[in-house]
DNA sequence: CACCACTATGTCAGTTCTTACATAGTTAAA
DNA sequence: TTTAACTATGTAAGAACTGACATAGTGGTG
């Protein structure tokens, strides 16, 4: 019953439960903003869906493709909509998550001041890019609330979490960046211009 | 020069930067909270240590241990302290971070608003535990704040990123929680009880 | 006294995932 | 016209990681 499909392969059929999809477009979708919480190389994705083809949670047709390879056009079976509606609401575990700029933070206290307040002004532009998108998407979703047992209602949620994720990033690489302004400022004073 | 240490390296010579510890006892720390943001297996760690001290990174000493080997006792070296410094002000990709909550957030439309309310219920319950543990370590982290240059400096922004991080996620869960509920209420508005 | 949790290192099999390579057609820009 | 980007599938080597097993002492609970 239970044959452990990897995490991976749920996101793909989250994206084939919406349209059918080849391979590639599978990876191109989850590249997508709204969707890139569970990214992967296409080599990865066509393992899995050999995979989840063998266990018939997936079908696919045929058609002409640019490569010597004919195009799979992969589509989610019925079992395979049980087997997705079944475990989105299996609690996750609390993901430990591997965050790398907060490792980074976690060993700051060793690095080069200057050096450091640089990173976070980068990784701040970055965080206020994807701010700024989503707001828009925001806006545009908002007009008229998508119901639930929509795939709208499944992007309207999951950008609000991404949303406020980068609100809470960006507030706390501008909170960092003051900090290293602090610890910077007393120190030496005049050797700053009066100027932002 | 550079050969491609991983990221679990870093995160090994950023606890190792504190404290001279056991493979067993970095597996530890890394499950604490103020540093679970890139946890693994000890036997991972072990395998990480041995290649860190094949590049020169790390050093040992031996003392009797409670299994059938010796204790060793891992400590940074000058070496490793400076690759660490450098690799701290690299930045980092913008983490397309996995996220199973946000995931299943993605497929939420095709699945049961009860369960789905229970598992948001669950999840939310997790992150205000966790905010509460923060919220009470920033109490006392406040009162006199660190310096820059010290370890606590690191603990004082890590933790300031999970603080602001959990608060947004409980909100989201909240949010979330809340979606469900109206698009439960007014097709079904007679089956409910009337209190909360 | 049995059992469990903790400390401590290590191996090994297997899974997941990345990176590079290979092939090949279309379309748009330089 | 060449070059690049995009569409499309696949293999294969190897890195990264998990989970189970193995060993063994100490200390606490029932």
């Amino acid at each position: 019953m239970s044959s452990t499909i990897p995490t991976l392969g749920f996101a793909i059929l989250s994206v084939l439960a919406r349209a059918d999809s080849t391979g590639y477009e599978i990876a191109g979708r989850m590249r997508n903003p709204v969707a890139r919480f569970w990214t992967a190389s296409h080599s990865q994705i066509h393992t899995d869906l050999r995979r989840l083809l063998a266990e018939g949670l997936v079908g696919y047709t045929t058609a002409p493709g640019p490569g010597p390879q004919e195009k799979k056009i992969y589509s989610i079976t019925g079992e395979g909509l049980e087997a997705l509606r079944e475990w989105v609401t299996e609690p996750p575990r609390p993901q430990p998550e591997r965050d790398e700029l907060v490792l980074k933070t976690y060993a700051a206290w060793l690095a080069d001041p200057a050096a450091l307040t640089e990173m976070f002004r980068t990784a701040l532009r970055g965080h206020e890019k994807r701010l700024a998108e989503y707001e828009a998407a925001w806006a545009s979703v908002e007009k008229d609330a998508p119901a639930f047992g929509t795939p709208r209602f499944g992007n309207m949620a999951a950008l609000r979490c991404g949303l406020t994720y980068e609100r809470h990033r960006a507030d706390w690489c501008r909170w960092m960046i003051d900090q290293l302004s602090r610890s910077l400022k007393p120190s030496c004073d005049a050797s700053y211009p009066s100027e932002e």
